[in-house]
DNA sequence: CGCGGCTTTGATGTTCATCAAGTAAAGTGG
DNA sequence: CCACTTTACTTGATGAACATCAAAGCCGCG
């Protein structure tokens, strides 16, 4: 089950220097005050698609993915959030409800801010209001360029993609083992999962990685670099 | 060709109450002295892709679409943006050049207002900081939720989706003069050409839609939103 | 009046989802 | 701990949805 961390003060979160460096001590003091740091175990769920929006959420450690669920109940996976990421995207401002339902795909811990107090400050704040909405902008266009980007390619550049994007942006590394399952890729790039299975196994067959169950290795990231450029 | 507008003063603008309604006659006065209004023909580019982005830009007046052009040449439409909108997206706070290319799909008004005295009265202003991020912020919203809409539906509801968008979105009737061409709904949709006319086509012979040329005249509403939930 | 862009319809081929069927892995309850 | 169930993974075969190609009419414009 997740729980409710034993908090540290905000003036010791290295996320103070990203987010929140605007702020002064005593409006830190106040977001220590009310906030709270919950720990998720893998496959919980962070918040639900409906509930009602109470908090300003960021991914402090982790990793989580944002769904939505369609009336034929199938779900469509909009986005991976990592550290630092504002998982709320930008919904928190102009809707009263979580557009998304959050679920924790390793073991996360998230900072949950009152948002009311978050939006006092704004109001109070303007400098701290402009670097936020600066930052909290950046993740929404980010979403944007990526369902364009992965719409236009065909399956075999989709694939690309989502190794490159463990690779590069989340695990720095080229072999990591995929937090996430078959299924959740073909969610994520729209596909289906028999196809992206069959993908990487073409892929295997090529020289371009090894797979063994969830561990991937790259072995020729040019050639992938490659794939994902043709498209 | 684009002109420049004699311009009349912030206040008497019907947006003031839209976007700067927590602004004060100082400021307002301010944005006024550093805000240019212009005049767009249809088919004239406001903006480029990659171009310095020095102003925020609204559409006062028209109908505009943003598009990005791929590697390979091929363009893409994001969104069309109608008066009100921030045609800018997020991008302005975010990004040092304009992510899409803007141009006038009717004759269009929009008003540019330099970004640094924009950034600056939300510094000085948290209110009004506050309140503009939430607008922009659904604009941003939107944007997501419409694309991810689009892809999980096929051909015959994209093309209901694009009626009903033009139908009860922009003109709010039920006969209208599409603003774009078959290709540009293609681009809009992630669709091939021919397929957006065979299809306008198939609802013709279906008695969904009358059509004659560019004048589209909807005849079954209910029919055409069935096409749509069915996807 | 001829050229290029937009529109339209038909024919063809490719990409991809779906179906089916089987194996492996991971929970679940006795 | 083992039978049991469910969930994830994998491969092949089939068919549907869709893009692409081709050809022709149309319209506006220099």
């Amino acid at each position: 089950m997740s729980k409710i961390l034993n908090t540290s003060h905000c003036n010791q979160c290295v996320y103070r220097t990203w987010a929140f460096n605007k702020l002064d001590q005593e409006a830190l003091s106040l977001i220590n005050q009310h906030k709270t740091e919950v720990f998720y175990r893998k496959g919980e769920v962070i918040c639900r698609q409906g509930e009602n929006i109470a908090h300003f959420l960021y991914l402090r450690k982790g990793l989580v993915k944002l769904l939505t669920t369609e009336k034929n109940d199938r779900e469509h996976i909009i986005s991976i959030g990592k550290p630092l990421d504002f998982i709320g995207l930008l919904s928190i401002f102009s809707k009263q409800q979580h557009a998304y339902t959050i679920t924790a795909i390793e073991d996360s811990v998230v900072c949950f801010v009152e948002i009311d107090v978050l939006k006092q400050l704004m109001a109070q704040n303007g400098e701290f209001a402009l670097d936020f909405l600066e930052k909290s902008s950046r993740v929404a266009d980010d979403v944007i360029a990526t369902r364009l980007n992965i719409n236009t390619k065909q399956l075999r550049g989709r694939i690309a993609y989502i190794l490159m994007f463990f690779s590069s942006h989340i695990y720095n590394a080229m072999a990591f083992e995929l937090p996430v399952s078959r299924k959740e890729i073909a969610q994520l790039i729209d596909m289906s999962t028999e196809n992206v299975i069959r993908i990487l196994s073409e892929f295997r067959k090529d020289g371009i990685i090894e797979i063994e169950g969830k561990l991937i290795k790259i072995l020729d990231y040019q050639k992938l670099q490659k794939v994902y450029d043709l498209g």
